[in-house]
DNA sequence: CGGTAAATTCAAAGCGCTTTGAATATCCTA
DNA sequence: TAGGATATTCAAAGCGCTTTGAATTTACCG
């Protein structure tokens, strides 16, 4: 059923019954009704590359989600985010696309987003402290909203993140309160925004109280439990071992528990684990006590947001750039504990 | 940049630049060069939803992802699925479009994406042993492939699963060769189809050795790390406990791990689990020897092979409906072991 | 009741591409 | 070199929609 067979069928032209289902005010109020009752009897809706066509709008967003060619990685946080943005997108009737890219095709991929005119904005996912990426799309006048930040980008650009800095400054302020001295980071791989800043705000607190950082307290890598779990065993094998830990995120955090238990050591009690948690639906953590205490914020949420702004943007791309700023909870829960006795002083 | 402006500038016709740039035969090889550069030159790329209109295919491919309204739960492996399907669709020209629908607007959202014909098939995620996706899609003359199956479904269609049934009846077998009579389940929900079939393995196994299933050895719920945990907890507390789990996912295993040690015992000596794993990028448990002893099989490689199926559907939609039955590798990792002595005569 | 303003409706153009059917250029053979 | 075959190129139609500008109806007022 297109738009010529329904309107031949009720005897009106194209024009009028476009006008009808499109809600313009100079058709009758009695031959609006009966067009939207034919249409929705006729299960009618326009299809959707003639329109595009025809206004110039695709209704459809790009998610350019970057997989690491050496690592062939996929966050699992993809999963919340985008059903945050779906929500947003399906009461407004935009379609998702979502292109997983390796690296090396990334910009090929924004510049045929582009150019085919499949989608009028795009989201930008996993930013690095330095990336090309948002220079491409002001050059080629997409619109776009980053989720994170890139701190090496000058000039102002719409972005929605969490203070990442001021997360982790945080837990580390809080484990320093509760005696803690040597303080292990298993952080995301450094080239990463967010984790360049979760870096950033450990040192700053560390610094604050006269505490210098550890290299050898500090990992980097892809956030999996394997790598959490290895990076803990090996600082836990250290001559001084930390008493604590900050996690990068809820997986890695399993596997720094699992080799806290491994070592013969009690969660919470030998050892403190502060976690940023994404509030990733399947591995919520929220009993009424939570197992960690952690740095949350959803990411779901963010995918909300990030949807939200993008589709004001394509509404109206004269308005300035908003910076969205989200500040993570640190909510305790039973990982956390005072540093044991003894330890405190182990410190150089 | 478009076909006119281009074909204008070589002092073409629309019709040899298209040709060319589509590899038409009748165009003379010199022509097609100059074409190709000029295009190339001019960073040009056919608009979609123009040739879309065109050609009556739209060169996208839908995921409908349900979430249920319930739980609001988005399962992390869609992430390495789609990461799976990309690879093809990146390599075939196509585009992916997701929508992350609830429960009640599924029916909906297929009919939408049929009728404003945004894509030329979809891929169905995560099948009900009863779902009406499956006839709706036929109904309405959508190429389709299932991933997973829908053990109610009468009639061939379109599938790529993991043969869940054997997988759980092997794991079972395996765990009652090493002496485990009482074996808990801690399964996904019983609507989902997958979940329905590893149950079936899993009392076959038992029946197969003249025992019978203990209802309260059986747990239902989204795989989730807390409902592993609460689950394995409370039947380790049983007056007669399992001496092995069955779980259904390595998130749920990381539940049951926990619940194990903080019941003071031991993975792999004192208590067995096997788990089903997908390989996930980031809870990849791929060490030497791995942690989980499970029955593993990659849900990455499924989505590139249910890409795959689609791709070819479209292009010939004639073509008798493949049932594509993948085979789980049972790889033994160090969460498994004898029955501990004494407890294998507990049962009744 | 005539005439103008307002309310409705319509025909046709145009979005950028593919493709049909026709036109033109080139080649080869007798 | 004529004449048909073959190789190239082209103009124009059409995909299904929105939207412009014009046409037609209806409403209103003196």
């Amino acid at each position: 059923m297109n738009l010529k067979e329904l309107s031949d069928s009720l005897g009106l032209s194209q024009t009028t019954v476009s006008r009808a289902l499109n809600g313009y005010p100079e058709v009758a109020e009695a031959t609006r009704i009966r067009v939207a009752q034919a249409a929705a009897a006729a299960n009618y809706r326009p299809n959707a590359r003639a329109r595009g066509l025809a206004t110039g709008r695709s209704m459809a967003v790009g998610h350019v989600i970057p997989i690491s060619t050496h690592h062939e990685m996929v966050n699992p946080i993809f999963s919340d985010f985008i059903a945050g943005a779906s929500e947003v997108y399906l009461d407004r009737g935009y379609d998702m696309v979502i292109s997983a890219v390796p690296d090396e095709r990334e910009e090929e991929a924004y510049r045929a987003l582009l150019s085919k005119g499949s989608v009028d904005g795009v989201i930008v996912h996993a930013p690095r402290s330095l990336d090309p990426r948002i220079a491409l799309l002001r050059e080629i006048g997409l619109p776009f909203v980053v989720h994170g930040r890139s701190t090496n980008e000058p000039g102002p650009y719409n972005w929605v993140d969490v203070n990442n800095r001021s997360a982790f400054l945080r837990a580390t302020e809080f484990l320093m309160d509760l005696g803690h001295r040597r303080i292990g980071l298993i952080n995301g791989l450094l080239a990463m925004d967010f984790a360049a800043r979760r870096h950033q705000g450990y040192v700053e607190a560390l610094h604050s109280r006269g505490i210098a950082a550890d290299e050898t307290l500090i990992h980097t890598s892809e956030m999996t439990e394997a790598q959490g779990y290895a990076a803990a065993k090996q600082m836990l094998a250290l001559p001084a071992p930390p008493t604590a830990f900050l996690g990068a995120s809820i997986i890695s955090a399993f596997g720094i528990r699992r080799a806290i238990e491994d070592s013969g050591l009690v969660l919470g009690r030998d050892v403190s684990v502060i976690t940023f948690d994404d509030d990733l639906s399947y591995l919520r953590d929220a009993s009424d006590v939570p197992t960690f205490t952690a740095t949350r914020s959803s990411v779901r949420e963010a995918g909300r947001i990030c949807a939200d702004r993008l589709m004001s943007i394509i509404a109206d791309p004269a308005q300035p750039p908003v910076e969205h700023l989200l500040e993570a909870a640190l909510t305790v829960g039973r990982s956390t504990g005072p540093a044991p006795r003894g330890t405190t002083q182990q410190m150089g």
